[in-house]
DNA sequence: AGCAATGTATCGAGTGGCTATACATAATCT
DNA sequence: AGATTATGTATAGCCACTCGATACATTGCT
């Protein structure tokens, strides 16, 4: 757990998602996914570096996004875009994302009525 | 990955909500617990034997749950129910997921819009 | 008698996230 | 000028976890 009141545990199994999905409008870089994730999300959703840049790796090595390093400004950049089968596997994950949420939602929605609302 | 094209993904990180969840009307066994998710999701969430076991036997260990054997029938049957804290858990975990799945409902949605709708 | 379903359990292998750590540059503060 | 903070990428090692395979026992069906 830690990191107080996040969703770590939750993230476990869509973290590939998240990451891709920041790729959706054009190339970032890690640092710049992070930085998206966190305010995109209120502040809520934080990646460390250390779990980031394992993912990155190894989406670039299963071609779902391709990298390439920036070297006109001095600070090392290096810059992911989305492949064509890294979109094709986006829009996949998130169409599985969508159908398994309904599914859980079945299950959970008796125990969240009759909660009070969460603070909007 | 296998399992065709189920979400053992996506399970990753609420298996014990899914357990937790099944327990919510009343005491269940563990392959009961099994055939409830397998159920209510319309054949779609299968929780194999070898991860159902480890979790509950570590939601015992956490006083989250209480078990008691069976000693009526010939039949070895192990049933499972919320503790006071569990039941607590629950709903904190199920309003947990709820916010963060608005989080990614919030980053997914633009690449789920123009996509073709899923089989209802 | 034989087979499928019911029922609980564990082991080993593979995976994978996170903390800590390292290193380097740019910007800001004192 | 020196110190601190933010920016930026990367790896190693620990720990936890999931799953397939396997084992074993009972019940029901044919």
């Amino acid at each position: 757990m830690r990191q107080d009141e996040l969703y770590s545990e939750l993230m476990r199994g869509s973290l590939d998602l998240l990451v891709l999905s920041t790729l959706r409008d054009g190339p970032k870089y890690g640092y710049l996914i992070q930085q998206t994730l966190r305010d995109e999300s209120g502040q809520r959703i934080r990646m460390q570096a250390g779990s980031l840049y394992p993912i990155l790796h190894r989406l670039e090595e299963e071609k779902l996004v391709k990298a390439s390093w920036d070297s006109t400004t001095g600070r090392r950049r290096k810059w992911y875009e989305l492949t064509a089968a890294g979109r094709k596997h986006l829009q996949h994950r998130a169409t599985q994302w969508r159908d398994y949420v309904q599914c859980l939602q079945g299950l959970l929605q008796p125990i969240l009525d009759g909660l009070p609302q969460p603070a909007t």
